[in-house]
RNA sequence: GCCCUCUUAGCUCAGUGGAUAGAGCAUCCCCCUCCUAAGGGGAGGGUCGCAGGUUCAACUCCUGCAGAGGGCGCCA
C-alpha cells in the first residue's frame, strides 16, 4: 500500500544522485510500536550513493519526500530508519476510498485461468482429518486466488479404482449379508470403509492360518487366496466383466452419497470431477509420445523409463513391461487431459509433501515433453496431521474421522454456548445453525491457521479451543459490532459528512491502517499459496477491534460526530472479517 | 546409503535481510452499575538446535554438524 512512497524514493535518488534502483528493493515496513511513525523506510542501502551518514541519508529523504508528497506530515530519523508520519486527512481518504468499495479486496481481473485439485480422496474409506486439512486448503486458495482477480476451476480427481476398491467389494461379498447403507444406516463411505478394514482383518487371520500349516512367509505373501481373489477382481474390473462392474458402481455410489454429506458439511464444492476409472487408461497415449520425441526409452523387457539422472534425480518406470501404466504416467494423461479441458494458465495440485519428489519428477517430465503448461504445474504440498502419538495410521485406528470429528466440534459449540447463556432469543433452527457456525469456524480455523507448508499437531484429548487465537474469537468480534450496529438508534450519516472535519485517535488510527493491510493480505496469500497469512490477519484485526472495544464506546462517545463515524469504523471492520473470513472457508455469525 | 523438509517461550504457532524476536494456551495479578467477559490490561517465561561464513545489518542467506519427520517400488 505505500509503492507510491517507493516510486517517490525511486524519483529522489535518480534525480538527486543519478542512479536508478528498482522500486520493488525498497524496503518500507509499519513502524514498530515504540517509535513515532506509520511507516519506516530503511534508508541504510541509500547511503552507498549519498555519500553521507544513515542518519543524514535519512534526513534528506525525509525532506525531499516532505516536499514532494502533501500527505506527509512530519517525519523523523532513527538511526538508518527513516519514520514517515502521514496526514490524519491522509488516512481519512483511504479509509473513505475503501469503505465506498463494495468490492474492497478483490483485484482486477488478471485474464488467468487456475486450476485447484484437492481432496482426491478414494472411495474405499471415509474422509479423515488429513483429508479435512486438504479440502480447506484446497477451497481456501481457490477463493483466494479469485479474490486475486483469477478464474478458478476447482476439481477434484477421484481414485475410484485399482486393488484397494476390490478388497472392500470383494470383503462385502464374502461377509456383508447384503449390507446397504439403508439397511444399516451407515453412512455409505463408513460402510464401505468398514469392509475395507474387514478384508484386512480377514487377510491377516488367512495368513497366519497359513502358515500354521506350513507356509513359509514368502508364500504367504504371494499366494495368499484372499488376495488372489482381489487380484482377480481387479482384472475382471479392467475386462469389464458385468457382476463386477455392477457391484463396483453400487458400492461407489454409496460412498459418493458419503462424501457428498460430509462435503457439504465443510461446506465446499467442485466445478469439475475426475475419475480415475475414466483416466487410468490416458498414460498411454503419453508414453506412445515420449518414446517417439526419444524422450522415453524401452527396455528389452518392453517396460518403459525415463532418465532423470542428469537432472539429480532417479530412472523412474513409466510402463510395466505387461504394458499396463503406473500412477505418474497416469498424472501425465491426466494433467493434459486437464489442459485440453480447460487451457488453464496454472494447475494447482494440493497433496500431501509426502508426495514432494512425484510431483518434481511429474513437472519435469512434463517439461522434457515440451508441455508448454509444465511450468503452471503447482504442487501446494502441506504438512501431515500428527497426533500426539504421532501419524496417523488407519490400520492402527487410530485415524480422526472427519464426519466424527466434525460432529464433536458441532457439540463442543452447543455446551460451551449454553453454558455461556447465549442461546437466549433464538428458536431452534438459529441454535443448530449457530453450534454448526461456530464449531466449524473453530475447526477450519485450527487447521488453515498454520502454514501449510509445516506439520501440524492435532490434540483430540485437548480438542479445539474457543478462545483466544482461535476461530471464535473472530466470529465473536463479529458478533460484538453486529450488537453495536443493531443497538444504534441514531439517523446514520453518510460517510463522506462523518469524515469532513474529524480527527482520528491513535486507536481509531491503527484499526483504519489495519483495515488497509486486507487487499494487500489477499496478494500475499494468493501470491504464496497460503491461506495462513489471511488467517493471521483476520485475528489481528479483531484483536485491534477488541482492545479499541475495551477502552471506547461507540454508541456512548462524547459527541455524536465520533459516534457517527465510529459506526462507519466499526461496520468496515465487520466487514472485512467477514470478507477476510469467507476467504477462509468460514462464517461468521450476528449473534453469538 | 542417497535426496527433501523441519528445529523460535513449558506447550501450539507467527515472524518480505533491518530497530529491544511476537501471539495464543498454561501459570500468577487486575478489570463487567457502562455497546456481548467466547473480552480487555499486566507479570513471569528465549543461547531463535549447535558451529562457522557472507553482510553496514542474520531467527531470516550459504556451508558443516546434531536431532526429528518424509521420500527413494514395474504400489497409489
Amino acid at each position: 500500500m505505500f509503492d507510491f512512497l517507493k516510486i517517490a524514493v525511486e524519483e529522489i535518488v535518480k534525480e538527486n544522485f543519478q542512479q536508478n534502483i528498482d522500486a520493488n528493493s525498497i524496503q518500507i515496513n509499519a513502524t514498530p510500536v515504540d517509535y513515532t511513525g506509520d511507516c519506516t523506510i530503511v534508508v541504510f542501502p541509500f547511503t552507498k550513493f549519498s555519500k553521507l551518514n544513515p542518519e543524514a541519508t535519512g534526513n534528506f529523504f525525509g525532506e525531499k519526500l516532505k516536499a514532494k508528497n502533501a500527505n506527509i506530515e512530519s517525519y523523523n530519523v532513527v538511526k538508518g530508519f527513516l519514520n514517515i508520519v502521514f496526514s490524519n486527512n491522509f488516512w481519512l481518504n483511504e479509509f473513505v476510498t475503501a469503505k465506498n468499495n463494495a468490492a474492497f479486496g478483490q483485484s482486477p481481473t488478471t485474464n488467468r485461468k487456475v486450476m485447484v485439485e484437492y481432496s482426491s480422496p478414494n472411495t474405499n474409506k471415509p474422509l479423515h482429518l488429513g483429508h479435512v486439512r486438504n479440502i480447506l486448503l484446497g477451497h481456501s486458495i481457490s477463493e483466494i486466488l479469485k479474490a486475486c482477480g483469477n478464474e478458478v476451476i476447482k476439481s477434484t480427481l477421484v481414485n475410484d479404482r485399482g486393488i484397494h476398491i476390490c478388497k472392500s467389494m470383494l470383503a462385502w461379498q464374502k461377509f456383508g449379508n447384503g449390507e446397504t447403507p439403508a439397511s444399516s444406516g451407515l453412512k455409505g463411505d463408513h460402510l464401505v470403509g468398514k469392509y475395507y478394514v474387514e478384508f484386512d482383518k480377514q487377510f491377516k487371520i488367512e495368513n497366519l492360518k497359513l502358515k500354521e500349516s506350513g507356509w513359509s512367509d514368502e508364500e504367504v505373501a504371494k499366494k495368499n487366496p484372499m488376495m488372489m481373489e482381489a487380484q482377480q477382481m481387479l482384472l475382471d474390473w479392467e475386462a469389464g466383466k458385468p457382476e463386477v462392474i455392477e457391484l463396483w458402481k453400487m458400492m461407489n455410489s454409496w460412498v459418493y452419497e458419503g462424501f457428498d454429506t460430509s462435503y457439504k458439511m465443510l461446506g465446499v464444492t467442485f466445478d469439475k470431477t475426475y475419475y480415475e476409472s475414466n483416466t487410468y487408461l490416458l498414460g498411454k497415449t503419453a508414453v506412445a509420445e515420449g518414446l517417439q520425441q526419444g524422450v522415453f526409452v524401452q527396455d528389452e523387457d518392453k517396460s518403459v523409463w525415463i532418465d532423470l539422472t542428469l537432472d539429480g534425480l532417479d530412472r523412474k518406470v513409466l510402463q510395466r513391461k505387461d504394458g499396463t501404466s503406473v500412477y505418474i504416467t497416469q498424472d501425465i494423461g491426466t494433467a493434459q487431459l486437464k489442459y485440453d479441458d480447460y487451457e488453464m494458465d496454472e494447475s494447482i495440485y494440493v497433496v500431501g509433501n509426502e508426495q514432494d519428489y512425484h510431483f518434481k519428477v511429474l513437472q519435469l517430465i512434463l517439461k522434457k515433453l515440451g508441455k508448454i503448461y509444465a511450468d503452471g504445474v503447482y504442487h501446494l504440498s502441506y504438512g501431515m496431521v500428527e497426533l500426539p502419538n504421532g501419524k496417523m495410521k488407519s490400520r492402527e485406528g487410530t485415524v480422526v474421522d472427519a464426519d466424527e470429528l466434525m460432529a464433536e466440534m458441532m457439540a463442543s459449540a452447543k455446551s460451551t454456548t449454553e453454558e455461556l447463556g447465549k442461546v437466549e432469543g433464538l428458536n431452534d433452527e438459529e441454535k443448530e445453525k449457530l453450534f454448526y457456525t461456530v464449531g466449524m469456524g473453530a475447526l477450519k480455523y485450527f487447521l488453515l491457521k498454520v502454514d501449510p507448508k509445516k506439520k501440524m499437531l492435532f490434540n483430540p484429548a485437548e480438542s479445539i479451543d474457543f478462545h483466544g487465537h482461535t476461530g471464535p474469537f473472530i466470529q465473536y468480534t463479529h458478533a460484538r459490532i453486529c450488537s453495536i450496529l443493531r443497538k444504534n438508534i441514531l439517523v446514520r450519516k453518510p460517510l463522506a459528512d462523518c469524515v469532513a472535519a474529524y480527527v482520528m485517535n491513535e486507536a481509531e488510527k491503527k484499526l483504519v491502517q489495519q483495515i488497509l493491510q486486507f487487499p494487500t493480505k489477499i496478494l500475499e496469500a494468493g501470491k504464496e499459496h497460503n491461506p495462513a497469512h489471511l488467517a493471521n490477519y483476520a485475528y489481528a484485526l479483531a484483536k485491534e477491534f477488541n482492545s479499541f472495544y475495551a477502552v471506547h464506546s461507540v454508541l456512548k462517545a462524547n459527541t455524536e460526530a465520533e459516534i457517527q463515524f465510529r459506526l462507519h469504523l466499526v461496520e468496515m471492520v465487520a466487514t472485512v472479517i467477514k470478507k477476510a473470513m469467507h476467504l477462509l472457508g468460514i462464517e461468521v455469525p450476528e449473534k453469538m
